[in-house]
DNA sequence: TTGTACGCGTTATCAT
DNA sequence: ATGATAACGCGTACAA
């Protein structure tokens, strides 16, 4: 035993009986182990408390025990959904969750990156969108050896690399709803350029208005970026419209709550001048008045499914079932839409 | 240069010519050192491209180079904050972060704790409220000699140890203004027990009414545990009252947009016939209808200057001034304020 | 099935 | 001011 007061595996070593290089096999559950040498041993371990020093096991293995988080979400509420996700995965296991913002429009982004990767030598990284969608980054983390799993909002990667939603039926069978209400001018306040759930979303909007045989002007759709801001401008712009559109859907929620705070400014009441669904369900969606009907996302159940998918094979108890790579999102329906003028 | 590619400490002392550990120290600017030297070895190192590889240094110097993000704190957008002002602080240097949730209520919450630093010898851990404000869990820090700060409603512990607001005055004035308003008659949903700043902005809340005179019978205090349901059930109580309150200060936002709900399900006109006040500045403030007049709690920049102050004196440019540990809170005045009547 | 010797990349000790 | 050598704690050839 150290000064420092850790048992190390020589301590256990020289206590069983063994050599370092047993009480390491039996660490590392080596299948050629005689039963009762690791019965001794991990006896040994148990009297001892003796818990394998991370940095050492990083140093000679060239790889560390942390997952990292990587992402350029603007989105604080998803962001901590993720968080939660990994590390419930996380928990209990020997593993850590280490957070990497990165700059999307930074030039250096991918280069940044790399060091990033090639000096913490990661485990794994768990890629959020939107930055999961540059297939650039997948590319880099394989060349540097590094596991990774993408989520995103359609399947961009293989099963054992990607968590995907599937955002464009999702939003399908929300505007199809709008359209069982009665509603024919529905605008849409788009996400960003660049977004793939942007278009996913855009063209979930699409299907259920042609498969509705709706017309779609080009002036009932209004660009946002995701930001309760960009909702504002955006609904101001489809509210100026006349005839005015009698529901809209927001690519997501926050931009939803600016829709409904443009609407209120010039005194039109949900649902009953203005029917509106989001997408996401977080917080706000329930917070504002009246609650946001809105496509609720698993992106926590999303983010735990990667995380488990991430470190799959390098826990002891083997995660006997596959990790599902695919999430469906559901409707929340709350008291944002009505049939128009009801 | 090895078949990874990275350059190591021998890669710079062989083409510089010099031992390793001369190299080690132009790497930690030892003091003692021949200023040639270090220049050639300076440019060698930028040649290679060489970066001192942080595994090995953590196994060598029994310290990792990661700051823990150690909270149970159930607001997302808090914790989210907090995370951005500390990557801010760790953005450039060698460090990175790692979040840890802990869990208040489990009784083996100071052995997790304890486990977990030990392993993971971390750099220094910044310590979020509520469990920021148990004396135990510094003391646990000491005790291990790892870094920690606190962040908090009030000052806990010294200047090196603690980044502190002053929520009970800020919410004195935030009151005040309510009194100035000519409220009298003005209800608390006050925070959950075992909150230090539940504790200070009703104390600050008591100290306003207390300088305007004003009474404050029991019943207008209603708890909450900062969630917006509580929030909603508080102000559902409080304004059941006969005579009905005509301002109600709700200890955070998050609960204030609950009460702004429970309002207008009761067909109540904000701030007509109740204004509200919140606390902590959250994005919810600005997206709710009437944007709420709440406090700003600047607490990314807590966490920054917290951050800072765990890093002071290991990263090569010092910095120069002392990081504050006092955070001043301020009154943010929108919509949700009015005259009682009016 | 188990052990020996060495490597991982850095810092620390104690010389010179 | 600089260098040789030994830690740091664990994994891996290779041998036994």
């Amino acid at each position: 035993m150290q000064k420092t007061g850790q048992p190390t595996i020589n301590d256990v070593a020289r206590i069983a009986g063994v050599s370092k290089k047993t009480v390491s096999r039996v660490i590392n559950h080596s299948p050629l182990l005689n039963e009762e040498t690791r019965k001794r041993v991990e006896e040994v371990i148990a009297d001892l408390g003796y818990i394998p020093n991370p940095q050492a096991r990083a140093l000679a293995l060239r790889r560390n025990f942390l997952i990292g988080l990587v992402h350029d979400n603007p989105n604080a509420q998803t962001v901590m959904n993720v968080q939660q996700g990994m590390l419930e995965a996380l928990h209990g296991t020997e593993f850590e969750m280490v957070v990497r913002p990165v700059d999307r429009g930074a030039a250096t982004m991918l280069d940044d990156l790399r060091h990033f990767l090639e000096r913490q030598r990661l485990f794994g990284v768990l890629l959020m969108p939107p930055v999961s969608e540059n297939d650039m980054v997948a590319k880099l983390c394989d060349d540097i050896g590094c596991r990774y799993v993408r989520m995103g909002s359609a399947q961009l990667d293989d099963a054992a690399h990607m968590v995907a939603s599937n955002d464009r039926e999702a939003v399908r069978i929300a505007v199809e709803y709008l359209v069982e209400q009665g509603h024919e001018r529905i605008g849409l306040v788009a996400g960003p350029h660049g977004f793939r759930s942007a278009r996913e979303r855009r063209l979930g909007f699409e299907d259920a208005l042609g498969a509705a045989g709706i017309a779609l002007p080009r002036s009932l759709i209004a660009d946002g970026n995701y930001t309760f801001e960009s909702g504002l401008i955006a609904a101001e712009r489809l509210l100026d419209l006349v005839p005015r559109p009698t529901a809209i859907f927001s690519s997501n929620d926050e931009m939803a709550a600016g829709v409904i705070h443009a609407a209120r400014q010039r005194g039109l009441e949900i649902p009953r001048d203005l029917s509106i669904i989001g997408f996401d369900d977080t917080p706000i969606a329930a917070h504002v008045w009246p609650p946001l009907t809105t496509v609720r996302w698993p992106i926590a159940s999303m983010a735990r499914s990667a995380a488990l998918k991430l470190i799959a094979g390098a826990e002891e108890e083997e995660v006997g079932v596959e990790e599902p790579s695919l999430f469906l999102s559901t409707l929340i329906r709350r008291g944002s839409v009505a049939a128009p003028g009801r």
